[in-house]
DNA sequence: CTGAAAGCGCTTACAG
DNA sequence: CTGAAAGCGCTTACAG
């Protein structure tokens, strides 16, 4: 049906060897050669089968992107930014959504390294994520971002969330709020570990103890982030400040609360993390811990690139990004 | 490297034809043997080399979706609906982002082809877009979505934008409004040319004229929304609501008339197209023409499937969905 | 600089 | 029900 370099051949009177080395610029072929082959091939609109040369070279120009929801707006930026990078250095990408479900996450695996793809970019659902990898295949460059899964010598491109749960905790504080709310995501990973961590280690710090009734987790998104909130509001324990782990959970809580007539942030702050596009929207103002996603799907772009290049095995690439304080206007001084 | 069927064939004793074919379920073969085969398989640690198997059926399992910019987020849920569709008949998807690019969008098109995409989905940057993938490649099946090039047997999912674009502006001037601008997005798409038809067919016929110096055409962003706003109201005339072809375009209006004082919907009303999941956001509560985005993606999925079960020709699948003005806060009567 | 030949991992008529 | 063989479209030592 399409037209392939045997065609190339037959119409040049070459073999394909030659054609195939034309092709690809081969130095061991001369010029004149060259240009009469790639001329050929353009008139007869030649496109090259890179399935059939990712089967010899046993590697396509592939690399696999795996994250858990596309339409969490933390993802498109992340992915922009390692498709960017990929792009440029001619490699295509494969598009995973697991939907937060671990048996999509290693389909998804099986099938990218079915599809014989280079290595794998990936936002891990859990700390055995890298294990489902090696199980499939033993070799394949990995990268983590965003979230890393707790092993050892694995890539990772993230901030540092510890760090970053500990600051907004600690602006919070500065601010006079003692009663602070904590509504997480997905407590399988390390990143809302990590920013639980850092705010439970600041209130124990400062007061000594933890009120459980005011920390709850969740799936990750607005409607989660509502409901809880809407817990929150109803067990009547009210606190003067929340700190949501990802933004769209606070979106969610903002939501809840204005239907609940409260004035944010006069009646209660909220402080998410991510910094999304729309955390800077007129009208909402997010405070927020923010999070470089184009540059981490960039960064981890440019590491597997150069897993790719390297015949050795490198030392692992662990990026702890630092993590910036937004703040807008969904913060304010507590009242006393 | 990875274990192939001939790993298991000399492990079990079989050639390949049969490891083959009991691999993939073939009536040819035995239950006995199959059983044995596929307990090698998985003790071994296979996994199918998809690339391979796709070299001799001619094509893979691999669906292509080109989009203009998946930070927008009209894309991702429209890609959310193709992938889950998709996804459920064991297919995978390419996903390319040409931000809007006509030269990527080629370069897109013939990279999937190279790797033996069995179909595209795609929004098309313009009416040749359709054009370029025949050239391409002759025969794979694609199906548009959300915007069609102005072709005749083309396959698409979308709106009816024209009958969104009127009943944008009838809404508005039923609410008394008569000096309305219209911000819209890259003309060289059908869809914003529909759109702005309707407005523009409205506008003709209840006032029998056209104000050109409120028409603005700009890249369909949020700073770009806003820049074009900036200049109405620099101009210094002033309109009373505004259409914007998209809900970015309104969004970053809203930015710009806030910033400069304006209260919406008293002094002006806004209405955008799209319906993206940051217009229903409190705070927001942008009035808008929606689109029903997931379902599209899942019925251009639906929509290639059938297309590549088929063995003759179907007839061109063309449709335009009815779209569904969402009342919320950014429209008010006009003031006399 | 070019050709003849083997092979990448799989599938599929053709035999038996 | 199973095997032997050809072939998908390409690349790459090995010769010359």
């Amino acid at each position: 049906m399409a037209i392939t370099i045997k065609d190339i051949a037959k119409k040049t009177g070459y073999t394909v060897a030659t054609v195939s080395r034309a092709l690809n610029d081969s130095p061991m072929v001369s010029d004149k050669t060259k240009i009469e082959i790639s001329n050929a091939a353009n008139k007869m609109g030649y496109v090259r089968n890179n399935i059939a040369r990712g089967l010899v070279t046993n590697h396509l120009t592939t690399v696999g992107i795996i994250v858990p929801d596309i339409t969490n707006p933390y993802f498109p930026r992340l992915i922009k930014g390692a498709q960017d990078t990929l792009q440029e250095s001619g490699y295509n990408t494969f598009l995973c959504n697991n939907n937060g479900i671990i048996e999509n996450e290693v389909k998804h695996i099986e099938m990218l390294c079915s599809l014989c793809s280079k290595g794998i970019i990936m936002d891990p659902l859990s700390d055995d994520s890298y294990e489902h990898v090696r199980k499939i295949n033993p070799h394949i460059p990995v990268v983590f971002v965003g979230n890393c899964p707790a092993a050892q010598n694995i890539n990772y491109i993230a901030i540092d969330n510890y760090k970053g749960g500990v600051k907004a905790t600690k602006y919070l504080i500065g601010l006079g709020h003692k009663k602070i709310a904590y509504i997480g995501g997905n407590e399988n990973t390390n990143t809302n570990r990590a920013r639980f961590k850092g705010f439970r280690d600041v209130m124990l710090q400062h007061f000594g103890t933890l009120d459980n009734s005011l920390i709850k987790f969740n799936y990750p998104d607005m409607s989660h982030g509502f409901e809880e909130a809407a817990n929150i509001i109803q067990e009547g324990n009210i606190p003067t400040a929340i700190v949501a782990s990802n933004d769209l959970i606070a979106l969610g809580i903002i939501d809840c609360l204005w239907k609940h007539g409260f004035d944010i942030p006069n009646d209660i702050s909220i402080i998410g993390f991510d910094n999304i596009e729309y955390s800077s929207l007129p009208g909402i103002n997010l405070t927020t811990v923010a999070e470089p996603r184009y540059e981490i799907g960039a960064m981890a772009a440019e590491t597997i690139l150069k897993l790719f290049d390297s015949d050795e095995p490198l030392p692992p690439v662990q990026i702890d990004l630092d993590p910036e304080l937004i703040i807008r206007k969904t913060c304010a001084k507590a009242k006393n």
